[in-house]
DNA sequence: AACGAAGGTGAGGCGCCTCTCAGGTTGCGC
DNA sequence: GCGCAACCTGAGAGGCGCCTCACCTTCGTT
């Protein structure tokens, strides 16, 4: 690849990142465009689909969420690593309304095969050591990232801080102790299959 | 209003409503239309607006809401009626994604100041009977319909009842057994200015 | 039955966004 | 410095949805 083209690679990169930011994942090409200094007609050169670039852009996030599951996993305690795992998760919704849109649309948080095993592990250790409640499975942990992702877009204006309340609550009804329910829950947890098939980036 | 406009208003709501649990909010009015046999310069006639159309098609649902809202009153145990009333809001946005769609844009659960009014007093009767934990607010409950309607959105086709799964395991960390974390809650609730810029409707 | 007001119609203008392509420009290996 | 492949450009075609308005039809009243 050319210089020129690599330079201008980055350049759409770093609009888009930052419009994405602010605005979320439906911002005019034309637009990302204009704000890297760039014609229409190269974005298309670099990235041939919208997906292409939104891909491009939160590229590195799939390490971060792999690192944020590495750092859970070496937590001393399982749910205090679980914790940190989801709200770090959270956090990176909450900063970036782009990426919540990717949240939502598809890759919740542990997008890419990799980062969802690490994910399996989080949620077994937090069984094992009896803190997370033993009818929850790593595909509800879906409803977490749908559930913040919703409250994030709906206050992250009035009240930026406010999914943290929602987060604090969600995991209150994971823990083991919120179990003292009667009966099951009243429907089966996702199969991998259903999951697959709305998140598909998690093999 | 003559005999033929009301006819047609008729035939518009019935389309629109049709569309609306379908699709979603976002059908365009050309196709409402067209489905209620009739030009789209009618629909502008009889709807200036695209909000008047979904606030005429939503109307009575305001309605439904008060008479949940009054049989959870009515019930023996607070919590079961407090249940039973989230219960059945997220019923009505699981079985009409246009409603879902409208209680994520504005007015949750609760619409209109009558049925607000309502809701808080289901509230305070769970905080009475102590099984509401003493910590959740009135504002928390748009967490509740946010959330499910989230869950709604990305498994109504693939998982058409996994919201209930989503939603027990949301009340079971309202429960007031669930508040034994150590410390508050990491963010105060909405306050009801914040919670009236985010739902105009719920004064 | 005749008339005025209310209502219906749909082609067309407008704005917005996506995507293409013919023609001009530039990097880079030789 | 030659030449070509890679690259950039931006006007414009095309699609979609919103909304208007000039013209025609129908209702309902007298």
């Amino acid at each position: 690849m050319r210089k020129d083209a690599v330079h201008n690679r980055e350049r759409l990169l770093r609009a888009a990142r930052s419009l994405f930011a602010d605005r979320g994942l439906d911002v005019p090409l034309e637009e990302i465009a204009r704000t890297a200094g760039v014609s229409i007609g190269t974005l298309y050169n670099r990235f041939p689909t919208r997906q292409a670039l939104v891909d491009a852009v939160f590229e590195d996030r799939t390490a971060v969420v792999a690192r944020l599951a590495e750092e859970a996993l070496a937590a001393d305690d399982a749910w205090e690593g679980f914790v940190a795992f989801l709200t770090g998760v959270c956090e990176l919704q909450a900063a970036d309304l782009g990426y919540n849109d990717v949240a939502v649309r598809g890759a919740a948080a542990g997008e890419s095969a990799g980062g969802y095993s690490l994910m399996r592990r989080i949620v077994a250790r937090a069984h094992a050591s009896g803190q997370l409640r033993a009818d929850v499975t790593l595909e509800d942990m879906a409803f977490v990232t749908w559930g913040i992702a919703a409250t994030v877009r709906a206050t992250f204006r009035v009240a930026p801080g406010a999914w943290r309340r929602h987060l604090a609550l969600t995991l209150d009804g994971l823990r083991a102790s919120s179990a003292a329910r009667t009966g099951p829950l009243p429907a089966p947890p996702l199969t991998p299959e259903q999951t697959a098939a709305l998140m598909p980036e998690c093999g």
